[in-house]
DNA sequence: ATTATTTGACCAGT
DNA sequence: ACTGGTCAAATAAT
């Protein structure tokens, strides 16, 4: 397959880059397995970092090219896109429209489950604030509306939408739009690891979107949701973030100082990244094996339209991978770089 | 007191 | 006029 504004000799690069990373790491992972020095240890990690510094530089350039090419594309929905005023609040409504315009948007189900103590719509690695309920013409359930706690403090703009499957009510949809600008203090590690300690205070959301229109008695339902941590079945979720497996491995020493042993981070995902490069990558032929149907891929669109706006500026965020602050951005698509070794491997 | 949720009203797009 | 999305006052929870 062929990616986007990347030419073969880039993938190369990219390619030798990262296997380097992984060679290293796991020349690292076994060091610190003999207890070796400090020094090795460090050198090592240089080398890591240095290795995938070249590559994300590599796929950064690579990956504006993608966001041009996404903006050239018309948007298409397949779900309802009233594009009205998102932030109504603010003071300048015209050019708030066209922001609204341009948040990327796209589209997950998950499955919930009944057994596991874990709520989903406000665990997925962000805290979300209820802004709404609606009752959704020919939806059998109505449709909450979440916005990021962080709307008013850092100008976060990523909503989200949950609704329950018509036809399988264990489903939810959710759809996400825009992405997190704000600090996440209970990101991705945070989060994840009070999943697995305790399950945290408790909301009343899922109690009241998880009713159906019409009481049927039968829709009391105490399930609560798992975004697939091990515990619950994903159904689909688009783009799935996952922790490219060469990637992972190679930093299992670190990560298993940091996640629990029965690590919520399966080679599927841990946390919504909604990276439209990936939404990209969807569009790939090769994507359609690891997401699923066609019908479901379509559902995703991004048409980011600002530098400042678009994800892809997420590639200027500092890959902070270093040991001592191994703190994934949960934003950053390492996802990318799965579907990348998945290219350039075929 | 502070923060979150609920819910009817409002608004923009179609 | 209808619909989906958001606002914001009232209410509930912490």
């Amino acid at each position: 397959m062929e990616i986007l504004g990347m030419d073969c000799e880039q993938k190369s690069l990219i390619n030798i880059e990262l296997t380097q990373g992984k060679e290293l790491a796991n020349q690292l992972k076994s060091q610190l397995d003999q207890k070796s020095g400090e020094e090795i240890c460090e050198g090592l990690v240089e080398k890591i970092l240095s290795s995938y510094e070249k590559a994300l530089s590599m796929l950064k350039s690579s990956a504006n090219l993608l966001t041009t090419t996404l903006e050239l594309e018309s948007p298409h929905s397949f779900t309802s896109d009233s594009p009205t005023s998102e932030i109504s609040d603010q003071p300048h409504k015209n050019i708030v429209f066209k922001k609204r315009k341009a948040l990327p948007r796209w589209s997950e189900q998950v499955q919930v489950s009944s057994e596991k103590g874990l709520e989903g719509p406000t665990r997925d690695g962000y805290s979300w604030r209820k802004y709404g309920q609606k009752d959704i013409l020919g939806a059998r359930f109505p449709r909450a509306y979440y916005r990021c706690t962080h709307r008013h403090a850092q100008g976060c703009l990523a909503t989200k939408q949950v609704q329950k499957s018509d036809e399988d009510p264990s489903i939810l949809g959710i759809t996400y739009r825009g992405r997190h600008t704000c600090n996440q203090t209970s990101h991705l590690t945070t989060a994840s690891v009070s999943l697995s300690l305790s399950p945290g205070k408790k909301t009343k959301e899922r109690e009241i979107w998880q009713q159906p229109k019409q009481e049927d008695g039968i829709q009391k339902q105490t399930e609560e949701m798992v975004v697939n941590f091990g515990t619950g079945s994903k159904v689909e979720r688009f783009p799935s973030f996952s922790f490219p497996s060469t990637l992972f491995e190679s930093s299992q020493n670190v990560e298993n100082n940091l996640f629990p042993k029965n690590n919520f981070i399966s080679q599927e995902t841990s946390e919504s990244n909604y990276f439209p490069l990936s939404q990209c990558c969807c569009s790939s032929s090769h994507m359609n094996t690891t997401f699923g149907s066609e019908s479901d891929l379509t559902e995703i669109w991004s048409a980011p339209n600002s530098v400042t706006n678009s994800p892809i500026g997420d590639l200027d965020l500092d890959l902070d991978f270093s040991l001592d602050q191994v703190d994934f951005d949960p934003n950053f698509p390492l996802d990318i770089l799965d579907h990348f070794f998945t290219s350039l491997n075929s």
